[in-house]
DNA sequence: ATGGTAGCAAGGCTA
């Protein structure tokens, strides 16, 4: 079983990255977040002739989460409390096959003055009460999305001077390990320890990719027993070098299951 | 990278 997660800055403006990404790549499950639109337009027309269903939960311009599968999508849920009430364009979960996944488009935060900067605090506190509450430490459940947090110093390309930003701040790493402690393992990291690896550069920085200025934000995490099924992850930084490209990049793993 | 680019949608917000 392949899954990737893919931040794509609008459903709609990247349907041809993400065509020819699903294309060369088919993986069983792709997660989408940031796409933009209201559910009445998302195109699962499209998606559906090349072999995808799809779910999705989206609002007009801003956030929205989908799940792309080839197979049959179990069990759909919407936000915090299910029914999409609330958060439900930031947050979807499904099941495929024998493994529970959570796709979340966690909030940016703006930054550390904002009142955004607190909400994003409070979001991973309910994350990890919904995780505590819906799921089995020792189940087979995948976490992925963008985070909007770089976890580690090798994940930011400067992390003296990026050190207290939005995305690389104190208060979000002790939030996301609060959530990690409920039990999840950087199922990347498992497979690829190093530096340098990054699924995000800044649209706004000048030759970004060219210059390695980018973020590790976009991640797999899973249970131990998920972490224990998998066989690789990757980072494709392909799609963030073509034409009309998202400002982030696809994260992959691959399980045996 | 305190400036810049992109998307939505039609001006300003979000990232």
């Amino acid at each position: 079983m392949k899954i990737a997660s893919f931040n794509a800055n609008s459903v709609r403006a990247r349907m041809p990255v993400i065509l020819r990404w699903l294309d060369i790549n088919r993986p069983d499950v792709l997660c989408i977040q940031e796409t933009k639109v209201v559910d009445a337009e998302f195109p699962s027309g499209e998606f559906e002739s090349v072999g995808y269903n799809s779910v999705f939960r989206g609002e007009k311009s801003y956030n929205g989460v989908a799940v792309l599968s080839l197979h049959d999508i179990k069990k759909v849920s919407y936000g915090f409390d299910g029914a999409g009430l609330d958060e439900g364009s930031r947050l979807i979960a499904v099941k495929i096959g024998k493994l529970d996944i959570v796709n979340t488009y966690v909030p940016q935060g703006t930054s550390p003055d904002s009142p955004k900067f607190k909400y994003k605090l409070e979001w991973f506190g309910r994350l990890r009460d919904f995780f505590s509450g819906k799921y089995k430490k020792s189940g087979l459940l995948i976490w992925t999305g963008d985070f909007n947090v770089a976890p580690d110093p090798m994940d930011v390309h400067n992390p003296k001077a990026l050190f207290g930003h939005v995305g690389f701040h104190p208060d979000e790493h002790r939030a996301l390990a609060a959530v990690r402690d409920w039990g999840f393992v950087d199922i990347f990291r498992k497979h690829k320890p190093g530096p340098g690896q990054y699924s995000f550069w800044d649209y706004r920085v000048k030759d970004s990719v060219a210059r390695g200025l980018g973020w590790r934000v976009d991640h797999i995490w899973g249970t131990k027993a998920a972490a224990e099924k998998s066989t690789d992850s990757w980072i494709d930084g392909d799609p963030r070098l073509w034409e009309k490209p998202s400002d982030h990049t696809p994260v992959v793993a691959e399980f045996e299951i």
